[in-house]
DNA sequence: GGAATAACCTGGATGC
DNA sequence: TGCATCCAGGTTATTC
């Protein structure tokens, strides 16, 4: 499931690609993948068709394209999406819903196929917006600017400009559980179901801990290994349990054999060699050791 | 206003 | 072999 490593390496393999490149033609080919667009796809394609892409830019899990300085193409990949680059004419991928026909002054012509099997994820022509910090709108540019779809999310902990004072004050003023806090959006962005359930198990931590009840070391140092996670889970190309997670060339990532808690139910905790637990949660799973994750 | 929950969606895995 | 059901989970609208 594509979460902040898997979004950021499929960003820094489109940067190369996509900076600089006039868009020669649009087609979409199923208008499920543009439920963030306002408009139709022949105005997707219309308004976009002859533009040219500045950069490749990611806060979180949002993706996003400026065209010129006041829009950009904004991506989400949901939970099954994939941006793929192709050489021209080459045939359809499986799930294929937009391709985006490229000419990069460097590297000649291009496609860039967004393809999704569970119609979670979506491409959308959005206006850019000024950040209130002043600072840079996420990774790949300087420019302090965000599309509006993407202005109301936090900035996530591998941003130089995260505020971890605020990020702090969130987590004091709320009795939900922490899991629920790290999955929320608004106070930190790119942490999904995976890498909630491998920070906490890092840190030691239940997941259902409230989070004001969390002391200011076990803050520190669940903020601390959600970094170290992240980072690390970027190094190895990102988590992939099948092909719903690739790279730009389709490849896939090598965190999941780094996983410690997460998909492992029944399997030892590496740690204390306790079963790791699986319980359901918010309509899905919390992976966590009942030895070293002790409810308090 | 904050918190919790349901709905959206597809295909692989599992059970009968 | 074929059909039904379950499960995966990010975001957002709805409900409490």
């Amino acid at each position: 499931m594509p979460e902040l490593p898997e979004v950021e390496v499929v960003r820094a393999g489109l940067e190369p690609a996509v900076s600089g490149a006039l868009i020669a033609s649009v087609d979409v080919r199923d208008a499920r993948a543009l439920t963030r667009h306002t408009g139709t796809g022949e105005h997707f394609e219309a308004e976009l068709t002859g533009r040219r892409i500045d950069a490749a830019v990611r806060r979180g899990k949002f993706l996003w394209m400026p065209v010129g300085g006041e829009e950009a193409i904004v991506a989400h990949l949901g939970m099954s999406g994939q941006m793929l680059l192709r050489a021209p004419g080459a045939p359809p991928e499986r799930h294929e819903r937009i391709r985006i026909e490229l000419e990069n002054p460097l590297h000649g012509s291009l496609s860039l196929v967004f393809a999704d099997q569970r119609t979670f994820g979506s491409l959308a022509i959005d206006q850019l917006v000024d950040t209130p910090d002043a600072a840079a709108g996420g990774r790949g540019s300087s420019i302090p600017r965000v599309p509006t779809q993407v202005s109301h999310i936090a900035r996530d902990p591998l941003d130089p400009a995260f505020d971890e004072a605020r990020f702090r004050a969130r987590l004091a003023r709320t009795s939900s559980g922490i899991k629920r806090v790290l999955l929320d959006q608004t106070v930190a962005s790119g942490i999904g179901n995976i890498y909630a359930d491998e920070s906490l198990w890092a840190a030691r931590i239940h997941p259902e801990t409230a989070a004001s009840a969390l002391p200011t070391r076990s803050v520190n140092r669940l903020l601390s290994e959600v970094r170290a996670v992240l980072e690390k889970a970027l190094a190895e190309g990102g988590t992939s349990f099948d092909a719903q997670y690739v790279n730009v060339n389709g490849q896939a990532g090598y965190f999941a054999h780094s996983l410690n808690a997460y998909g492992r139910t029944g399997q030892p905790c590496p740690r204390c060699g306790r079963p790791i637990v699986r319980v359901s949660f918010m309509n899905r799973s919390s992976h966590f050791c009942p030895r070293c994750q002790r409810e308090r």
